[in-house]
DNA sequence: GTGGTCTAGACCACC
DNA sequence: GTGGTCTAGACCACC
């Protein structure tokens, strides 16, 4: 698997690895229930210290986003299994006025924010389709 | 000036006041040309060292959002100081992936972001009227 | 008389107000035993405060650039008055210096600096003939 | 590594660390890429608070005169990361300006303005060579 | 090991 | 009054 790492930005590497996961999850690229690479693999591949995947593919797990089958591997969750509760809106919404305000600073009419928000939403699974 | 500080998050303090005051700049609570506390006035009104919300200061200066005159204070710049240029829209465009990241592990359905997210903008500056 | 000041520029204002009547001095606009305006004159013209006109006009007669004549005014000093030292060649190096490393990290070659340097040369005086 | 700080002088001691490595970088002397002494090295050996050697990391950071990478330390950017661009000449006819100011109240000829200027070009990189 | 943040408190230049 | 710089020393996250 390849994610795009750099290792000079102020983002730390495990950070950007768990973002790349869930990225890729939310995108449908990696699918609920399919085997993710294990640790050492990755960290071959990224050419990474191993204790750095370990880090994010932890915080994985406790995100209840991954989970670990001893002697299999690790795996995507189901969805199931990170139902939506009522604390999940606000946390959104903390986001959203984030953006916003971003927005604003970088002098993009709200309107445009709408219209590239319903291009993105149009646009969300090409990329698993074109896989 | 009051802003929402958590001296235990993993956001630095300094961060927080910047997105503190863009936050108020962008609902326009803080109107520009409007004049900011001092740094030794928002440092006792918020008890932080003043070294801290000189960073803050020094980094909202910047990025133009502040100005600095001299022996008078610092005031809120005009919006036309920070003009807007082509390499805006992909700064936004990578916060909304974003945003629809976490609304994927959040379970909220994209309709309901777009949906939230006209509800945010049709309330933007009331806190602002309601001043 | 009109220089060109900028409250919100990092430079103190009495160094902005030095700088500018030594480049008038430079390009001719001032000719020597040319009389000053009054620090009060000056403070209303630039809307600025008169010691920060004192302060700039002492530090220009401390470098010999100014000389005031008691109940008559300000002048510009002859050359004469400022002669030439085996002091001043290591501080005119010491400048280029500076302009080189500049042009290096504005990316700048030497051969266009020469080239930068010798058409305002050229064109220094301009300002003064079309006056 | 050794830079010149005079404690004294009116130059703030982190802009004074920032020139020092400009200029080296400029004349060759630190290459592309190579590492930069850690903030707590250089902080001893120039006898200086880390905290002033940070600030000056830092500015040159964003100055994308240096990058940190996160654990390994400071390194020198690469050429390409700095692209000119047409704001630049600008700065630069602004610092030729003010250097031909300076040498008229030097009572230096620009004659020798320019012959300095280019004899200084023919040895630029001799401390580089001389290493 | 590396850089980043923060406090406490001092001193300074500028207006 | 205003912001800017600096020291001394602590604690932290990251790799």
């Amino acid at each position: 698997m390849w994610l795009p790492i750099d290792s000079r930005s102020s983002t730390p590497i495990y950070q950007q690895i768990i973002d790349g996961i869930k990225e890729r999850i939310a995108k449908g690229v990696l699918e609920p229930q399919s085997k993710l690479p294990s640790i050492r693999e990755l960290a071959m591949d990224l050419t990474i210290n191993p204790n750095t995947i370990a880090k994010a593919y932890q915080e994985l797990e406790r995100g209840r986003v991954i989970e670990v089958v001893r002697g299999k591997g690790t795996f995507v969750c189901a969805l199931t299994e990170a139902p939506r509760s009522a604390s999940q809106l606000p946390l959104l919404r903390e986001s959203l006025k984030k953006l916003l305000v971003e927005a604003h600073h970088l002098n993009v009419p709200f309107s445009e924010v709408t219209q590239e928000l319903e291009n993105m939403i149009a646009s969300w699974f090409e990329e698993k389709e074109g896989e």
